[in-house]
RNA sequence: UCCCUAGUAGCUCAGUUGGUUAGAGCGGCGGACUGUUAAUCCGUAGGUCGUAGGUUCAAGUCCUACCUGGGGAGCCA
């Protein structure tokens, strides 16, 4: 018999039919006569409730259904009287794979998330975690559907890479020496040349760069993929491994870049509430019952509401220039109440200030831009002032940046200049300058940090909780 | 990496100014009862108090170092 997934028969009419179903044991109370046991197989965040006769079954069989136990079932689906509207009565039950109650550590009952960090191998079966990982199916399978719509096509960048130029952080190594005893050259260092790739290699930081080449050909692209950092961060927002999000498009100065950036935004948080409703109700009210624990101007808006929101209204779009005055002249800085104050143009924005732009002054999603150059990458295009570069930060409440971009430099000589004054190894690079030496045009591009946005979506409070198994400095479990 | 904070039963926590045999709730187990909803009621087992040193007649409690978790900062997506 063809076993049936919950999610299908939770909707199914199909009242006085014999079905099957497989699935993991969530709680089972034991009556007299009967014992009801709430099934979930992962296809959905409801159970489904199975009923079974106490006289129909060996005891022996009915011990082993405990929490966390799988199980099939053959039944007849009936209409419940409970607060389920369908339920199965069994008539046949299998017990596939025992879990001793004893020792399984996910017992009916509340357990905080870093508990669950801790058995992050578990954690996929609790409510929390299947509707993260089903949100989380639903925003790549956004991502990739929002650019096929709009002509993208989808590049696989390298992971490993030999450009140690890209700034965007710490790298880790990649080599076959053996670091016990490397080869060395005459000077002491060691001898890359006898490495795998015949030179010193690292996994990559962002794949922009390689971006941009495919984008000099086919227009638009983006790519998709692992991305590797070793900063010793310890936040809630970062991790070491991380997914992100590199559009590169061709003939886009700032303005399309940001058009695009929002529009990218508002269609993955739209497509998470026309797509993802009951695991979002179920997060909300978990989150709901967090905040009531909390003094009342403390919390925040009701997750459900606040995607709403976020999907409807038009980001703030100012300059670097316009917030340092916003915030030179708010209360909150006069009345020092920032920890750094804001000391006119070329004060690189602290936390603390783009929060108070976002949460506090305009209570919606900002878009920054016109940095100076000298806090920015030297690939940013420098604008007529000769002194802001063509930047753009999308900052959102709570999370921070979840979007970073910029239009390019496509003029050589201020490309090269830039490189030089920064420290960039211009010969090394001579084939990302081949893209400013021969048909060069405007383009533009920004990275999402795909955790991040799922934070965002789930209304998650750490990054931690939104990728399966999370590598951050000293942890690499599983 | 820096600042703050915590580590006591499977989980969440209490444990007074250092003072006898270390407590509760949840979960587990046993039983009662019941078409139940994380059921309810009764009973029961379960702890090298993060690790290593130190102070003291006496340390879960005080001191030092280290490890790990959490919050914040920096770096960024």
């Amino acid at each position: 018999m063809k076993r049936q997934e919950i999610k299908e028969i939770l909707s199914s009419e199909a009242f006085g039919s014999t079905i099957k179903v497989n699935g993991w044991v969530r709680t089972k109370r034991e009556s007299k006569n009967v014992n009801f046991i709430n099934l979930n197989d992962g296809t959905v965040i409801h159970n489904l409730q199975i009923v079974a006769d106490v006289n129909n079954f060996d005891e022996n069989i009915l011990k082993k259904i405990n929490t966390g136990a799988a199980i099939s079932v053959v039944g007849e689906l009936a209409e419940s009287g409970g607060q389920q509207r369908v339920e199965l009565i069994a008539k046949e039950i299998e017990v596939i794979g025992e879990a001793d109650p004893d020792k399984y550590p996910l017992q009916p009952k509340r357990h905080t998330l870093e508990f669950l960090r801790e058995i992050a191998h578990l954690r996929m079966r609790t409510n929390t975690f299947s509707a993260i990982f089903r949100i989380r199916h639903a925003m790549i399978y956004a991502v990739h559907t929002f650019f096929n719509n709009k002509g993208f096509f989808n590049m696989h960048t390298p992971i490993i890479t030999a450009s140690d130029a890209e700034g965007a952080g710490e790298m880790f190594q990649v080599t076959t020496l053996d670091m016990s005893n490397p080869p060395r050259n005459e000077d002491g260092s060691i001898d890359y040349s006898q490495d795998f790739f015949g030179k010193k290699t690292n996994l990559t930081v962002s794949g922009q760069l390689e971006g941009e080449l495919a984008a000099m050909a086919l227009s638009k692209i983006y790519t998709f993929g692992p991305t590797f950092r070793a900063e010793n961060s310890n936040t809630s927002r970062h991790l070491a491994e991380f997914w992100m999000i590199e559009p590169e498009m061709a003939f886009y100065d700032i303005n399309d870049n940001m058009d695009l950036a929002e529009e990218f935004l508002k269609y993955l948080i739209q497509y998470a509430l026309d797509n993802c409703m009951d695991d979002l109700e179920f997060l909300s009210q978990r989150l709901q019952q967090e905040e009531k624990d909390k003094p009342a101007d403390q919390r925040s808006m009701e997750l459900i509401e606040k995607l709403r929101f976020v999907a409807n209204n038009d980001f703030i779009r100012l300059t670097y220039t316009e917030a340092i005055e916003i915030l030179e002249n708010s209360k909150h800085n006069q009345k020092g109440k920032f920890q750094y104050p804001v000391k006119g143009f070329g004060t690189d924005l602290q936390s603390e200030h783009e929060r108070y732009l976002v949460e506090s002054h305009f209570k919606k999603p900002v878009i920054l831009t016109g940095y100076p150059a000298s806090i920015k990458a030297f690939y940013m295009k420098l604008n007529p002032d000769g002194r802001t570069v063509a930047a753009m930060d999308v900052l959102f409440p709570q999370i921070g940046e979840i979007i970073g971009g910029s239009q390019r430099e496509e003029n050589y000589e201020v490309l090269v200049e830039k490189m030089e004054k920064m420290g960039v190894p211009v010969e090394e690079m001579s084939w990302y300058l081949d893209t400013r030496r021969f048909g060069s045009v405007p383009h533009s591009g920004f990275g999402l940090g795909f955790e991040r946005l799922i934070t965002f979506v789930t209304g998650m409070g750490n990054i931690r909780d939104v990728i399966a198994f999370a590598r951050t400095p000293k942890n690499c479990e599983f």
